[in-house]
DNA sequence: TTTTCTGCAAACGGTTTGCATCGCT
DNA sequence: AGCGATGCAAACCGTTTGCAGAAAA
């Protein structure tokens, strides 16, 4: 169950479980199963469904924590706005349409030890990585020349 | 002369040659020859010792011209924040410390072609990629653990 | 009972917009 | 002369913070 990991995790961060974080992890179970991605609006208008009351601030607070400990994703598109869905593994890499947003995971045979030897090379760590390929979907392409984005 | 070539991209966009733009191109064209990156706040100031009325909306205007143009390389951070550097080709990857910041282009045998077949079988047309390794560079590590970031 | 967490509201910081004016072409 | 570009100030929007009260441990 992905709401257990999610307890886990802020257990692990020296989290209280609590209400408002109960709640998270069930809606992100919820988003998890199904996949999609969301914004933290999205998300936030969902928990206030759950809870009239439930505070923004709590939200973000909580999804930093849940970020860092790699369980949530944030992928920032090239506008930088944000969009975050739950990880299913800890290396992926994404193709997001520019115009709808719409992203999938693409497995990728891309060499991370070579990327590790340039780090090594040049005296750096390596302590991620991101690669998004960036594109327009067929949908997108095939709309009547909307403008873009 | 890179300034000659900013002229060009404004030029391109089908924008006038005014004296703010003539400032932004001859700063760039310093800042390309340093290889320094920048934030546009850093690039304000700068501008406003050339003329202290030069406007915030101004730059940010101009820049987004060029960033499109593809002379400027816009680098998100992981916490959001934005850095800017002169482009020297078309197609590079950044290996940036998470710590300081500081980064370097560096060469990587990535197959473009195959991001491209991946883009081809999920029906996207690709339009651009970042691959951005995140690090610790020596410096970094041998300070005396201060707080990362 | 102690400590952490919460919701609220206000602050923040980077970016964008409306508008009257300025200045390229 | 005409239209685009500018500078300014205000608006915006996602995010963070300060705080007093509420809830875990």
């Amino acid at each position: 169950m992905i709401a257990q990991t999610i307890y886990t995790a802020f257990d692990r961060a020296g989290q209280r479980i609590t209400r408002p974080r109960r709640l998270i992890a069930d809606r992100l179970a919820e988003l998890a199963a199904s996949g999609a991605d969301f914004s933290l609006d999205d998300l936030w208008h969902d928990l206030r469904e759950q809870d009239p009351h439930f505070g923004r601030a709590t939200l973000y607070r909580s999804i930093e924590v849940l970020v860092n400990q790699g369980l949530l994703d944030r992928i920032t598109y090239a506008d930088g706005s944000h969009r975050y869905h739950v990880c299913h593994d800890n290396t992926h890499y994404h193709l997001t349409c520019v115009q709808c947003r719409r992203f999938v995971e693409v497995d990728l045979d891309v060499s991370v030890e070579q990327f590790a030897s340039v780090c090594h090379q040049t005296n750096f760590s390596l302590e991620g990585l991101t690669l998004t390929l960036f594109g327009r979907c067929a949908r997108c392409r095939n709309e009547q020349g909307d403008a873009p984005r």
